[in-house]
DNA sequence: GACCAGGATTGCT
DNA sequence: AGCAATCATGGT
């Protein structure tokens, strides 16, 4: 079943495609300006298809069975955030330093990992890794673990990664630390101990506390969760490096910022911290190689 | 060969 | 409370 929905503009899809393209797990067509989404809930697969342009976004979404479509229909509205217009939320960088870049990378969404458990496992795998051995590292463990369907990688269900041994992800080249992070994760979830859903419901601050909690997650992997598994528009992860070099060069500066530079800089950007950190990484991203 | 990656934990002052 | 060592490997 297929069906075509609008969205308020502006909304960059090409640059949605161009960064998912980046993990190769994700299947996307840039070609087609399409990507297969999984959805785990109901372990389907979505295509959304780009038939519009930034100006006038434009989309057609195609489903594999119709079943539950109201469902799935809200989880791509999430996913990509479509209820989110992002002039509004560009125009409050209007008189910042981060005017340019929001200027530079206009109508360029915040879009959400696929998956709750997913989103802290790759989380994990990425901690202190450069980005293309990350994925590698991913890549690995989903095609060992996981399962493809319809062309789209699905990443192993707790229950799976609770029961993998150890040694078999030091094959992968995972340290003996990512491993146990992993797996002791997965048991936490198994165990009923850790309920991501409920836990999704709650106030940025509580998710905090509670993920900290858990081996293996400290404040860059639950702020992470928060901005891309759940999409809270208002966190700032000054412990990252990547904000920190994004800053380091949009001020010109010889050293990077300190905390307290950072947090004064922020005031300004309340309550939309989440996008400024996601366009300050988008600032330092490298062009990317033509395909 | 050093040093850093979109970090977190552990053990030591 | 704050610091340094440790972890695996690839990129620069």
């Amino acid at each position: 079943m297929e069906e075509v929905v609008f969205v308020t503009p502006p909304y960059d899809f090409d640059r949605v495609l161009e960064r998912l393209s980046m993990d190769p797990l994700n299947a996307v067509n840039r070609e087609a300006r399409a990507v297969k989404i999984p959805f785990y809930e109901l372990g389907e697969v979505i295509e959304v298809k780009a038939i519009g342009t930034t100006k006038k976004p434009e989309f057609q979404i195609t489903y594999e069975t119709d079943q539950d479509i109201e469902k799935k229909k809200s989880y791509i509205y999430d996913t990509f955030q479509w209820h989110t217009p992002l002039d509004p939320v560009s125009q409050h960088f209007n008189n910042t330093v981060l005017k340019e870049i929001f200027e530079e990378h206009k109508g360029t969404p915040l879009v959400l990992e696929f998956d709750y458990f997913a989103t802290l496992i790759k989380s994990i795998i990425h901690q202190q890794l450069n980005l293309s051995f990350a994925h590698t590292l991913t890549e690995r463990f989903v095609q060992k673990y996981g399962e493809q369907k319809n062309g789209v990688w699905f990443y192993p269900r707790p229950e799976i990664v609770a029961e993998i041994p150890i040694e078999e992800l030091r094959e992968l080249q995972f340290s003996q630390r990512k491993g146990e992070y992993a797996i002791g994760l997965a048991k936490e979830i198994v165990s009923g101990e850790l309920d991501l859903v409920a836990l999704s419901k709650e106030a940025d601050e509580d998710v905090m506390k509670r993920l900290v909690k858990i081996r293996g997650i400290g404040p860059w992997t639950a702020e992470s969760f928060l901005m891309f598994g759940l999409g809270r528009p208002n966190l700032f992860p000054k412990a990252d490096m990547g904000i920190q070099n994004a800053l380091k060069i949009l001020h010109n500066m010889d050293r990077k910022p300190t905390k307290e530079e950072m947090s004064e800089w922020a005031t300004e950007w309340e309550p939309y911290l989440s996008y400024a950190s996601l366009y300050l990484w988008r600032s330092i991203e490298k062009q990317e190689v033509k395909k």
